[in-house]
DNA sequence: AGGCCCATGTAATCTGTTACATGATTCC
DNA sequence: GGAATCATGTAACAGATTACATGGGCCT
């Protein structure tokens, strides 16, 4: 039930879209949750249905029509319960770690590219979120934005969101950096 | 179906039994996945239908009988193919995060609370994760042992763990400070 | 002309969680 | 005497992914 939530929270900054939504939660701008489009959508009914938030109809002429939501009293409420019960902890769930599990025993090649690619991917995505905690803060310092800022919540996940990138990217380049090494010299003898 | 192949990651060191994969698997001392002792009966089932390991009953006078899995010729040619596909890029799902984004319209006694609990969570697992390494590594120090060591799969994806946890406590005690403060800002005018 | 962006959904399937069930042994 | 550990499962449900469906406008 925690997608509720992350809807809600992230409906909390501004009226959006189902598609808006769609886009923040599958690019992984929302750093703290990530969905397909389709359960989204989904989603968003039953919480319409539910009465937690509320949609209204924008007709467009160039574009297909949309429904911008955004949160209720009842809403927010359910935000606080939600917030007031105990969060059990989160795990890693990773298809390239199980690889590098297993890396003694298949292929160094591929891991290596993917290892690869999957750097190249965090830094992105570090530079992406860098803008966005820019944005966020202004003008001012960070330390001056967490003490007086109105809205720090996005901030605080954002900065969540920008160590764990960059921890991935070092990792992944010495994972294959290592990798490659004890490829050549195992090759070399 | 990546927990099949996280299966057959984690039986590649030692012939195991479904109990003892489930303690690795559901307390997180498996950093590379998670999921639930049903799970992995259930998923060890479907894996010796297919072949890809093979099971063997030890009777126990003691204890209960248990079944000790070990990987197949068939299973490792499964782990080539999962290790030769393309890994879709792992996203963040924390109830923890959605809680920090809706921070500024919910509760933040509640939320310091959970922040704490989860920095000490993280910190007792760092622990856990260090004395694995130095098990594994032995008298070598780290450089040495990942150049030359013959099983360095495991060695990799903890250090991986003990980084994110590591991150987790700063970004937990960093996040519950901030929030203190304001809130006795707050308190102060 | 072909592909991407906007915009929303349904249906089928797969994955993961929760609740239930059993029963002996060891530790405090 | 009560809790924790060992040991394995079944059944019901909730959550997430994949495939399918539609259709105009914009850019190259």
């Amino acid at each position: 039930m925690a997608l509720r939530h992350a809807l809600l929270a992230a409906l909390l900054d501004a009226e959006l879209s189902g598609y808006q939504l769609a886009k923040a939660f599958d690019l992984g701008v929302a750093n703290f949750w990530h969905a397909q489009p389709q359960q989204l959508y989904a989603e968003l009914a039953r919480l319409e249905k539910d009465g937690l938030i509320a949609g209204r109809e924008v007709v467009q002429e160039a574009r297909p029509n949309k429904r911008m939501f955004k949160v209720t009293e009842a809403g927010l409420a359910a935000l606080h319960g939600f917030a007031a019960s105990s969060a059990r902890p989160s795990f890693i769930r990773d298809d390239l770690l199980v690889k590098v599990q297993a890396a003694d025993h298949v292929d160094a090649g591929h891991l290596v590219q993917q290892l690869t690619e999957r750097a190249e991917f965090a830094r992105a995505k570090v530079e992406v979120l860098e803008n966005l905690l820019r944005t966020m803060r202004g003008e001012r310092d960070e330390d001056a934005f967490l003490r007086h800022g109105e809205r720090i919540g996005p901030y605080l996940t954002c900065l969540r969101g920008i160590t764990h990138e960059r921890a991935t990217h070092e990792w992944c380049e010495r994972t294959a950096r290592i990798l490659r090494e004890r490829k050549a010299a195992d090759a070399g003898h």
